[in-house]
DNA sequence: ACCTGAACACCGTTCAAGT
DNA sequence: ACCTGAACACCGTTCAAGT
């Protein structure tokens, strides 16, 4: 007899993320996803492989709310937009940030972040056969930064320290890109 | 009746970096453990508090393993040689290394390497309250690559272009450090 | 077609009991 | 003092059965 399903997979996804955003990632189980999308434990998985897959879509979810990048910006500032706007999300969801760092950057989300940053860098002046070392230092320094203020390693300098930590990340990899176009 | 104990908290920090190394973090259960140790698992709890207790002490473990700065070096050079050593020490941990990024650096391990890193900044001129910015940034910085390298985000990169993206960074972090000077 | 009940293998952890 | 057996609460996941 077919049935309409009671549920979809965003429902499933919005369910993990609240869990995840209130109680940490730890509190994402399957079961807790479960009674907060009103079913049974094994019903998830008509919708999600398995944990490791409901994680993915987690960070999806979160790389997905990044807004578009602003038409009106180009070059370094739009460059440095998006590194706000990536500080914003990481802001957001906290306790599933560290997660970007953990696995391959292969995922939509992931894939146009990544090509968003190679179309900025290359508005920047950065040449063809350098785009992806540029995308692979810039994220891994903006992440790096990210994860570690998501992570709670900089859990006792006080916000204004943290903001101003990062405007000078931001001013080293502007005053760097130049070294970057002479690398090859 | 007094019995000598039959190991010690260190065979447990080896038995478990080891199953690290070899199968990766998640096989890292206490029973896993406490079958390469040669005990039932719940004698681990005599030498350890509970798991998350146990993945501290691995971190601590992999710290533990970085050598001493060389004392001949002095200045940018030996900020450069703390950087390698890390890598190093990241290229054989790899499965336990992202862990250095989940939690606060305030256990004796990461406490001695951040005064190392501030030690070595203090040598290349950085003012004494720029110190602990300085120590973050750079932390920040090559724990950012040395995670994201050692959790297979760059699995795809093959290993010259990531030894070269190292260089890269380092040089980066290099010509920015007189920037790091005029922040206050 | 969709969901559930029952069941399985595994996990971390406690505590009283054995030596 | 040190280790273990038994037990508990919890986890992810499967599969046949119900509607």
């Amino acid at each position: 007899m077919p049935r309409p399903p009671r549920f979809t997979r965003d429902d499933v996804i919005a369910c993990a993320l609240s869990i995840a955003d209130d109680q940490g990632l730890e509190a994402v189980t399957m079961s807790a996803v479960a009674v907060l999308v009103g079913v049974t434990p094994m019903a998830l998985y008509r919708h999600v492989d398995d944990k490791e897959h409901l994680l993915d879509l987690l960070v999806e979810a979160v790389l997905r709310e990044l807004s578009d990048p602003d038409d009106r910006l180009s070059g370094w500032p739009r460059l440095e937009a998006l590194a706000r706007g990536l500080r914003a999300a990481a802001a957001r969801h906290p306790n599933v940030f560290p997660l970007l760092l953990q696995r391959p950057a292969i995922t939509g989300g992931s894939l146009t972040l990544r090509a968003r940053i190679r179309d900025a860098l290359r508005d920047c002046g950065i040449p063809a056969e350098e785009l992806d070392r540029g995308e692979r230092l810039v994220s891994t320094v903006a992440l790096g930064f990210l994860a570690s203020e998501a992570g709670g390693r900089f859990v006792d300098v006080p916000r204004d320290q943290r903001d101003l930590d990062f405007e000078i990340l931001l001013a080293l990899v502007h005053q760097g890109l130049p070294a970057l176009e002479r690398a090859s």
